[in-house]
DNA sequence: GAATAATCGAGACGGTACGTCTCGTCTTTCC
DNA sequence: GGAAAGACGAGACGTACCGTCTCGATTATTC
């Protein structure tokens, strides 16, 4: 199963490898990610430029990994209110609650800079798209769990639905920045969310 | 207010103006958002750079005046039922009705490249911004039309909530893909919606 | 004949021109011609490196052109002794005679360079022959001006053959460096060709 | 004087050292000296690049050893005419008859490869020094023997100079391919030679 | 026969120049 | 003074080799 290929040469550094990751972090935290550059990040991680196109295709690709390394595990917790699930959900994925150091700028800027870049490079939109669907699935099992399971009461195609306009919601609140990204936003969503899987057909 | 300033020199040469958008719509047919290049519209447009960049900042700006000019004005139609607006509604967004030759490729992969470079780019996004807060201005209107006036029923930050949950749903499925952005999806919005607003406190 | 074709828009800027030559033999003065880098001169002449690679190939081409700019028009003089006049000329090519600040390291690095690049890069050595010809077809005249017309003496294959011994020893301690090209070799070469001219058959 | 290091440990391979000049001189047959690349010759050799850098400096010294291995020993035939020898020595050097297989460029290509590194790499230019010099020995003894021995005749330095209009001649036409290197251009060669030594003073 | 030591094929590493591309500006000529 | 043409300075791109290094495996020699 695993392709045990690289049993020869010299193994892959994994010095180089969280250097860059490191120094991919650090530049964002202090550029925009359309500043970001694969010049800098080399510079930065003290690399040669064929290190990184060795094992990543653009940028996207290094800063994909330095979120998924980043973030800790996705294990949302299990209260007994919806409301407070999905805002914990939300705040898990964003990163509202600002780390230390190169994190500074939160996790949102980097979130947009990596939807913009699937957009624009077809290429790397099926692997951002394997990033969402965890979070994807993450949420709607939640959704499960506070009772809409009853196909009685909502259809799998609902449920979808139901995920989109969550998701969709924060998205569009991150991307735009017409409005803040808050709890309170958090807990007027879950409330909507709620009202719709319980109210009468 | 109105700067009256060319009143001398030369005017506006309205067969440029109109030469660049048709160029930026019909490279924008043929290849990715991403692909798209001043030089080309220039070229293609058998126009100097400079004429492009007297008028218009960016790449960005030159699509965003195009898709302004070349949709339709936003004005839904006013049905009884909350679904079918609110599916009228994204068919006028998004284009889910192909036109003919330069709009092959719909609406979508231009809506995508400009909300991408409203990411990358600071510069950009206020003016995506506007263009943006018409339509939901404009949804937002067809939610109160159907009901959701009374204050007792549904609060303006609610109805807020809601409208990003619906645009965001749609912009979350326009950008990621996962999933049609067909009729079907919009029902569905509605229904979710309006049984959101009915539901009991 | 003259294709007129650059009639609009912006001229080549000769400042530009000037300056990179002017960059290349500077940079050639501290450095060998291996270390010559077209980055370096873009760097040193403040100019895009676009702006070199629109008019030149390569950095063997630059460099080319700096030394027919630089050098003085080939005119040796017409003394009574062939002696003299190949010593001159001689002189004149390899610039025994150091000039002011960027010459500093002479006209022979950089002939050698230009030798070197003219074996490894097909695509310039008919260029660095056309530079070679001038030289050739100049010492071949004074040959003939030096009594070597006769038919009877020199057939013109001779003659070839002639120049080809008086400029391949030049060339060949050039590049090999074993003894120096002094004026005493100068002169040795030019006695042994008037005694193969002379000598009866 | 030998320095007895490599007493103990695993000895060199000599079929990785004959594999790696047999590779060389086939890429060399195939590509131009510049397109030879170091990489190149370790993939064509099966061969780590780490053994060619232990035990050469760059890919010049590999193809001089290469040519080297390759000559047959530098042993002119004696005969009464110096026409002949001279002739015979240019053939031996430049490799007019060419061989089969990898030879089928010519030794040629290889010999300005070489000339080239040893203008833009100081390095190699004494190793290139060194086989330059075995065959300006072999040519001023055949100079010798044809009778130029005679001090009253021709003096040391003029001897010299007499093997860098020979030798120089070759390598002009060589490097430079405005004429041919062929037998006739061998005789004219000597033929001069021959008159500029037995010219009256 | 174990320990030591040097070589081997493989291939990742830091570094650097390459030649291309696009950006947004500037200059020229024409209208 | 606007417009088409196109050169300009700037700088990132992704590629290609360089020469070095680290692997694990393979020979030799030495103890």
């Amino acid at each position: 199963m695993s392709d045990a290929r690289p049993r020869v040469g010299r193994k892959r550094s994994q010095e180089a490898r969280l250097g860059i990751l490191k120094a991919a972090l650090e530049l964002l935290g202090a550029h925009s990610y359309g500043e970001l550059t694969i010049d800098a990040i080399a510079r930065e991680a003290g690399v040669g430029k064929q290190t990184i196109y060795r094992w990543w295709n653009n940028k996207a690709d290094v800063v994909l990994e330095a979120l998924t390394e980043h973030a800790s595990a996705v294990n949302p917790p299990r209260t007994e209110s919806l409301e407070t699930d999905v805002a914990a959900f939300f705040r898990a994925t964003v990163g509202l609650l600002r780390g230390r150091g190169a994190d500074k700028r939160g996790t949102a800027a980097l979130l947009k800079g990596l939807m913009a870049e699937a957009q624009l490079d077809p290429a790397f939109a099926p692997r951002f798209q394997a990033f969402i669907d965890v979070r994807r699935a993450a949420l709607r099992s939640v959704l499960v769990r506070h009772g809409c399971a009853r196909p009685s009461v909502t259809s799998a195609v609902e449920l979808d639905t139901l995920v989109d306009m969550l998701f969709g919601a924060m998205w569009y609140r991150l991307l735009l920045g017409h409005a803040p990204l808050d709890t309170a936003f958090a807990k007027g969503l879950a409330g909507l969310a709620a009202r719709a899987l319980t109210a009468p057909r």
